[in-house]
DNA sequence: GGGCATTTGTTCGTATGTATG
DNA sequence: CCATACATACGAACAAATGCC
């Protein structure tokens, strides 16, 4: 009932872009287990938005189990291998 | 119809119950003078309100002179006694 | 160990679009 | 139409951890 629900501002909001494309290129073997994604301020760059709007993809990330961040050092994708447990 | 009707922690507007609610720490003294309070983001988690509702409250609270405001870093009870230079 | 750039974390300032009463 | 409220977005500044030199 996506299709022909009046979504209002979820049609294509821009930290949904950013979340997709990350999301794709994981799931495409561009960023592969343990690499580093983009850092905030270059996805920020290459997709033209905000830092803020970056960051909120990032967290969509993490709560999906993609990635993990790291203060200070980066975001790295998760390998399904390891999954401990 | 709800002319006198003395309502102290009524269902009123949501801006005005974190209004209340942070007025009451900092009259009551679990905020002290110098102290941050609960930054825009804690208060929309602690109350259920969106930001902008946050940031009504706490325009009130700034307006009344009860706290002040510092870019980046949060906002924090006046001191009474400081006298203002 | 100090200094600096990078990176993420946090916070406030402002604006827009949407919904409701 | 307007005020309130919510979600999203962009901007700016401050803070802390990391890594390299």
């Amino acid at each position: 009932m996506v299709e022909n629900s009046p979504d209002p501002h979820a049609s294509r909001a821009p930290y949904l872009r950013v979340l997709e494309a990350v999301a794709a290129d994981i799931r495409e073997g561009r960023l592969q287990p343990g690499a580093r994604i983009p850092s905030e301020a270059q996805l920020c760059e290459m997709h033209g938005v905000a830092r803020e709007t970056a960051r909120r993809a990032v967290r969509v990330l993490r709560e999906r189990g993609l990635v993990v961040t790291e203060w200070g050092k980066g975001t790295y994708v998760v390998d399904p291998d390891e999954d401990a447990n």
